[in-house]
DNA sequence: TTACATTTAATGTAAATACACAGATTTACA
DNA sequence: TGTAAATCTGTGTATTTACATTAAATGTAA
């Protein structure tokens, strides 16, 4: 549906304005999908986004200031997050040897298996109106639209 | 800063699984900016919101179940947001004279004149790295990701 | 009219979030 | 060495959110 009909707003000031509005409104249908998949297995959005950055430097531990660092979402206390997740058993904490300040945390086994069978669940082919070539240039513009460079 | 290099994640598994978090990515940016020029003024993004779909339609009040109907993120309990702006005076509140389960809100002055300087504010301005032309074109694609059909 | 389902807004509650700050440790450097 | 600044994680607290439920008003149909 288009976001006019949707939130029946006729007029935008201007398309950029149209175009931020559509961007929180495509934001938060994509993030719906998401948590709808997740909820069954008890994780939420994320959580599973700390649990596939740590999956990427498996078996590396990542520190709590990592993770902040490449949270999505500017860190919403990783330090919870993590608690909740070791709760839960899907990751492991421990004191860092070489700076005892600093935690590092590692997915357990079984939160490997988890992310695997989230996996299949390819919740992403629900973007396939767009071709591949589409969701390059699509990301692409998202980058201009930052002002990023590279 | 391309997402790459900002998250540090190297690799993404499709063009699809790197366009979801570029959107995630991209609205925190957008949000952090908005709420950033927001707070000055004591309201949050979401009053924000309100405000303006309550301006769409001014002088005619709307309805609690249509601002939760036209809200971009899925109903935070209009209520609640109603309260917080009633508070503020930036609202005002009357029961439906024609359905008495109904609440009618309008816009005040107090708010129309808050709206007002923060149109003037402009920030929308941060996204001129896109030419107009672009962001039509950017909104169009993220309606056909959803599989917005008109 | 009565009975019952539906709509509408508000509320109760547990969880999540934002934000500031505290405590422990490390780093920098005089 | 000694001391101040910076770093890293955890916590306190108020607010916000999600979700279920309640309460009042309305619609519907016997």
């Amino acid at each position: 549906m288009s976001i006019e009909k949707d939130i029946k707003q006729t007029a935008f000031r201007s398309p950029f304005h149209r175009l931020v509005v559509n961007l929180m409104y495509t934001n938060n249908w994509v993030c719906d999908h998401q948590a709808r998949l997740l909820k069954p297995h008890g994780i939420t959005l994320q959580q599973y986004n700390v649990l596939r950055i740590l999956r990427g430097q498996y078996p590396n531990p990542v520190k709590v200031s990592d993770i902040t660092e490449r949270m999505l979402d500017k860190m919403s206390n990783a330090s919870r997050l993590v608690d909740k997740l070791v709760a839960k058993k899907l990751v492991d904490r421990t004191e860092c040897p070489s700076d005892r300040r600093a935690v590092d945390v590692v997915i357990t086994q079984k939160g490997l298996d988890l992310l695997k069978k989230l996996d299949t669940q390819q919740w992403e082919d629900r973007l396939k109106t767009l071709s591949e070539d589409e969701a390059v240039h699509l990301s692409q513009m998202l980058d201009k639209l930052r002002g990023s460079e590279d």
